[in-house]
DNA sequence: CTATCACCCACATTCCACAG
DNA sequence: CTGTGGAATGTGGGTGATAG
């Protein structure tokens, strides 16, 4: 058994190879690793033919490559006991309302829902969503594979299409693997985004169950493609991507939104970086320990600070609601962290970097602001 | 014309109990 | 210990209609 520090670990995290994304990208960026440059070449390649990624459930909703579709079928064809349940109910009880709906996108296509005319009822149930029955269905529709999302629209929405209208050719065309030969794929691209994980980080890269995600591990270990490796201070096996690359140092610097690959897994997180990461946007308001939409500051091969930030277009300034630095932050942190928030001020249009001296690192933070 | 409002959409996490 | 299922949790923002 082959040891590996945690520092070996947490440089090979870095090397990413899929782009998980994506909610309220308008008003604060999930792209959290990617400069400008970088996303508007993800938008191109989502949008344009050949198309090079596509929408569907990755991790969640994800943005994922073209070529991981046929290895995603088998989620698409499993949809009747694995979705959720709103959408197995209008399947099983309104299926004139889904073949309606799919005749209308089929029709006029590509639609977002609003653009669906109907009077069907809405509902309320499990997170306080309101969707309406066309909106379920046109999720039922996605979720199986029976139409996918062209792009979204200004106000985020999905724009629904035909799968032929959507995908390349050479997609379509691509026989559909066995589940087993599927999970192989999705086990493999986890790898290679890990470096170095768990068994459970390996599942939860793409959502997949235990069994068969146990069973493609096995598999590849028994191929060489992945080594069995003991990492320093984690009680789980690990497993080491065969070709990854171990280089000396990582020189990162970026802003992590809370859905980022590389925080997504909170156990991992923890384990890598000693950093302990919770979502608060569904804590109420009082209960929140830092803030609605914190942002994890990576710097060199640590995570050494969080934000609360808001994207204020009335005010046309970037709020920085609160900052706290971690025990590993260096003295360069308010410089550096300072830099990238004027840079994501820039992607996103906004003229200025409000700060509000909250957290250990606000009044630092705001002499900056001062001084510029 | 601007301000306001209603409407619609956004689909994740975390804790906990319990079964195997 | 591992996995699973249930329960509980929110507000931001774009758009287009309407009021003033």
């Amino acid at each position: 058994m082959r040891a590996v520090t945690r520092v070996m670990s947490r440089i090979a995290l870095l090397q990413i190879d899929s782009v998980n994304v994506v909610r309220r990208a308008h008003y604060l960026p999930l792209f959290s690793r990617l400069g400008p440059y970088d996303v508007e070449f993800l938008h191109r390649a989502a949008g344009t033919a050949p198309r090079r990624f596509f929408e569907y459930w990755g991790h969640e909703a994800s943005y994922l490559r073209v070529d991981l579709q046929p290895a995603l079928r088998f989620r698409m064809a499993e949809a009747a006991d694995v979705a959720w349940g709103s959408m197995r109910r209008v399947w099983a009880e309104q299926p004139d309302l889904v073949s309606s709906v799919l005749d209308e996108v089929a029709t006029r296509g590509p639609l977002t829902a609003r653009e669906i005319e109907h009077d069907a009822p809405r509902t309320k149930e499990h997170w306080g969503w309101n969707w309406s029955h066309v909106k379920i269905a046109l999720e039922w529709l996605f979720y199986s594979g029976q139409v996918s999302a062209a792009r979204r629209n200004s106000s985020f929405e999905r724009v629904y299409d035909l799968p032929g209208r959507v995908l390349p050719r050479s997609v379509i065309d691509t026989p559909t693997p066995s589940p087993a030969e599927a999970h192989r794929t999705l086990v493999r691209a986890a790898a290679k985004a890990h470096g170095v994980g768990t068994g459970q980080c390996l599942r939860d890269y793409f959502r997949l169950k235990p069994k068969p995600t146990a069973d493609a591990i096995a598999e590849l270990v028994e191929a060489g493609e992945l080594l069995p490796v003991a990492v320093e201070g984690w009680k789980r096996p690990a497993y080491l991507w065969h070709a990854a690359s171990l280089p000396r140092r990582a020189d990162a610097c970026a802003l992590l939104s809370p859905f980022d690959s590389l925080i997504f897994e909170r156990g991992r997180t923890e384990r890598l970086f000693d950093y302990r990461f919770r979502l608060e946007i569904y804590v109420p308001a009082p209960k929140r320990v830092y803030g609605y939409y914190v942002y994890s500051f990576l710097l060199g091969e640590r995570i050494v600070a969080r934000v609360d930030l808001k994207g204020d277009r009335h005010l046309g300034a970037l709020l920085v609601q609160g900052a706290w630095a971690e025990p590993a932050a260096p003295t360069e942190t308010p410089q550096r962290l300072w830099a990238q928030l004027e840079s994501l001020a820039g992607w996103l249009g906004l003229g200025d970097v409000a700060v509000a001296p909250r957290g250990d690192l606000g009044p630092a933070l705001k002499a900056l602001a001062d001084s510029t």
